[in-house]
DNA sequence: ACCCAGGTGGCCC
DNA sequence: GGGCCACATGGG
């Protein structure tokens, strides 16, 4: 039986091994305050499902060659076609554009834009993103911990392996991971943070040790 | 020529 | 509520 001092202990244990990690979500992007990091966050949350962050990268490089790096932007688009061929690289291309526009339309026309998006409270913002089509739990806690600095805890494979691995969960649901993890930690946008960004990095290290070990 | 990558929604039962 | 499937591209 896991205990909430078992997530803890993790973390502490993760931070030991690894250090404090330098950059948060996504690896290429250091923690910068600006607007357009954040809309490029947000971004780059949608572009990533189920996708290499060196296609959402490549991508992400061909929205920011024609300046649509900007949800402002974005939402004015009437060809979601010409979209679709700049983001092809991170992979389904012609859903992930609807979804894009989607979130970008709802940012802009509801909320005026993501620094006023950014004053409503967690509970509200989180429903609010789950009720567009094309985001998920994953991708709203991701908007709403790197995009709008919210302390919200974001569950993934990543995540879900090292609980497996360490025994420390076997409901893999979202949602009990989530409270689970949330439960067990003080609400602080930083820990959640650091946290998820390392669990990352252990996972990346298991597997490139198990790939070089499984190889030849 | 396989296999995989930080998901989601639609459909079916 | 859960199980299966389509969605597509670049890299190992």
């Amino acid at each position: 039986m896991s205990t909430k001092n078992d997530i803890f202990k993790l973390y502490l244990r993760l931070l030991r091994k690894h250090g404090p990690p330098q950059k948060y979500w996504p690896q290429w992007c250091a923690t910068k305050k600006s607007l357009k990091t954040r809309e490029m966050i947000a971004i780059g949350a949608i572009l990533t499902q189920r996708t290499s962050w060196h296609n959402v990268d490549l991508a992400l490089k061909n929205l920011k060659r024609v300046n649509l790096l900007s949800l402002g932007k974005i939402s004015k688009l009437k060809d979601l076609d010409y979209l679709s061929n700049l983001i092809k690289p991170a992979g389904f291309p012609k859903i992930k554009a609807k979804r894009l526009f989607t979130f970008c339309a709802f940012v802009t026309e509801k909320h005026r834009g993501l620094e006023n998006f950014m004053k409503e409270d967690l509970e509200t913002s989180r429903r609010e993103l789950l009720s567009l089509n094309g985001i998920g739990p994953e991708t709203a806690d991701t908007i709403l911990l790197y995009a709008l600095e919210k302390p919200s805890f974001v569950i993934d494979e990543y995540t879900r392996r090292l609980l497996v691995k360490k025994g420390l969960s076997t409901n893999l649901k979202y949602r009990h991971l989530k409270d689970f993890f949330e439960k067990s930690l003080p609400p602080a946008m930083g820990l959640y943070r650091d946290f998820h960004a390392l669990i990352i990095i252990e996972g990346k290290g298991e597997k490139s040790s198990f790939m070089k070990k499984t190889r030849g």
